[in-house]
RNA sequence: GGAGGGAUAGCGAAGUGGUCAAACGCGGCAGACUGUAAAUCUGUUCCUUCGGGUUCCAUGGUUCAAAUCCAUGUCCCUCCA
């Protein structure tokens, strides 16, 4: 199976700019970029499922860049529906840092910052080199800027493309790199930069983008109760991302089989034949976790990650020993305590966001304490044992440590 | 520059002087069922020392009483130039 072949099986090709790249995949020896703009301090999964394809065509021969956007994110990347707030230069600062070290360490490869060739760009030599470049009329044709005219752009995100053009335009110059590589959200912005090397340089450049990865709500993949999976293992533990992982939903779990593991077409097709004889064992889940969690944190976090979560749920809680406490629960949210009530831990440790809240989940059997559910809220933990383990809902853990005095 | 319309809880959206902590839908959270699933059903969804307290863009004002009326400001939309 060629590259291209077998990125189309896994449904990771979306749009191309031209027929030809087909050809120039399969031959291998380009350089190509895939970029991300510093929002926070570290990638989350949806980044990973992005950031894989440098890997796959890395396999084939060709040359991955990375970008992170140290200057883009300083404008901010227009969002189908309102303007992005601004972050701070601190902020943005610290997350390129962040964002740089994290990419290399997963990822290995040259990574470059865009602030480090836009910053010198002064006001006039960027309408007189780069603006003539850019007729209004195909800049307000692109979907993105069409879709927010109604509920209103700035100048500054408008501009947007042009910044991402002339960073494909460098790389193009100063590294010969061909090609830009983006999730399906970036089209815009890719013709820009690939129209523009055309007009600047009379050379042809390509583009293709993925189609967005989407959890079963059509939202994008990787948030869980609204907040991201971080692949800073610090910000999301491995039992966090193997929970999202192992609950994934069976209709798209062989498609992201296909996206983010490097397992090969006969593996996968295995795979989903045993997955669809015993939908309820959940054999494609597990595939899924064991090869993220493994690519990303390697193979020991992804067993002790599986370890806890059998552990909680098919084990019995109270029955641990301290030891095994300490090993299967490493990775669970932990915090010390003081002889308070149980609701007041409950809410000072953010467990619960109000009082009321508490006493609701406290009156809908929704709380235990090493495994008894507790109604009382002035319960105070078993001072007698080192950790008090305390369970919301069907899923979420607690380690309460005493405190050494 | 001109004319008009709008801003209500996480989102959408009712409410146009007291009965409004604010209908309804979505989303969220929890419970039952289950495969740690989906679908479905049930409860819940500002805070609280459970007395009450603080909300409907902001600031002033009218009134016994304001999300609702008035003034000014901010932001957004539509149309005209």
């Amino acid at each position: 199976m060629t590259l291209f072949e077998d990125l189309q099986w896994r449904g990771l090709i979306k749009d191309i700019t031209s027929p030809d790249l087909e050809k120039k995949l399969n031959e291998g020896g380009l350089t190509f970029y895939i970029g991300t703009d510093p929002t926070a301090d570290s990638m989350h999964i949806g980044h990973y499922s992005s950031f894989l394809i440098s890997k796959r065509l890395a396999k084939y021969g060709h040359h991955p860049i990375l970008l992170i956007g140290g200057a883009t994110g300083r404008i901010g990347d227009p969002k189908p529906t309102t303007e992005r707030e601004m972050k701070s230069i601190e902020e943005i600062e610290k997350n390129t840092i962040g964002l740089a070290k994290q990419a290399k360490d997963i990822f290995g490869f040259e990574v470059v910052n865009n602030w480090d060739w836009s910053k010198e760009i002064n006001f006039i030599d960027f309408l007189r080199d780069y603006g003539k470049f850019f007729s209004i009329n195909y800049m307000l044709d692109k979907d993105i800027i069409r879709r927010r005219l109604d509920t209103g752009i700035t100048y500054t995100e408008f501009s947007y493309m042009i910044m991402q053009a002339l960073d494909f335009l460098h790389l193009f110059e100063t590294k010969n790199c061909t090609l830009q590589v983006a999730g399906s959200d970036q089209w815009g912005n890719i013709t820009a930069g690939v129209d523009l090397i055309k007009k600047k340089t009379g050379k042809e450049a390509y583009g293709f983008t993925m189609p967005l990865i989407l959890d079963k709500d059509g939202k994008k993949f990787g948030k869980s109760e609204g907040n991201a999976l971080w692949l800073d293992k610090r910000k999301t533990s491995s039992y966090e991302l193997y929970q999202y992982l192992i609950n994934t939903d069976d209709i798209l779990v062989i498609d992201y089989l296909k996206k983010l593991t490097f397992l090969s077409k006969e593996e996968i097709e295995q795979i989903e034949q045993l997955h669809q004889e015993h939908l309820e064992k959940r054999i494609a889940q597990q595939e899924l976790a064991k090869q993220i969690i493994t690519d990303l944190h390697g193979e020991e976090e992804y067993i002790h990650a599986k370890e806890i979560s059998e552990c909680l749920f098919t084990g019995n809680v109270s029955s641990l020993t301290d030891k095994e406490i300490e090993s299967v629960f490493k990775g669970v949210p932990t915090f010390t305590y003081e002889e308070k009530s149980l609701i007041d831990l409950l809410v000072t440790n953010k467990i619960v966001s109000s009082k009321r809240e508490a006493r609701e989940f406290l009156n809908n059997k929704a709380i235990s304490v090493n495994g008894e559910f507790i109604e009382d809220e002035n319960f105070l933990l078993d001072n007698t044992r080192k950790y008090n383990i305390v369970r919301r809902g069907k899923k979420k853990y607690f380690v309460f440590v005493k405190q050494n005095k």
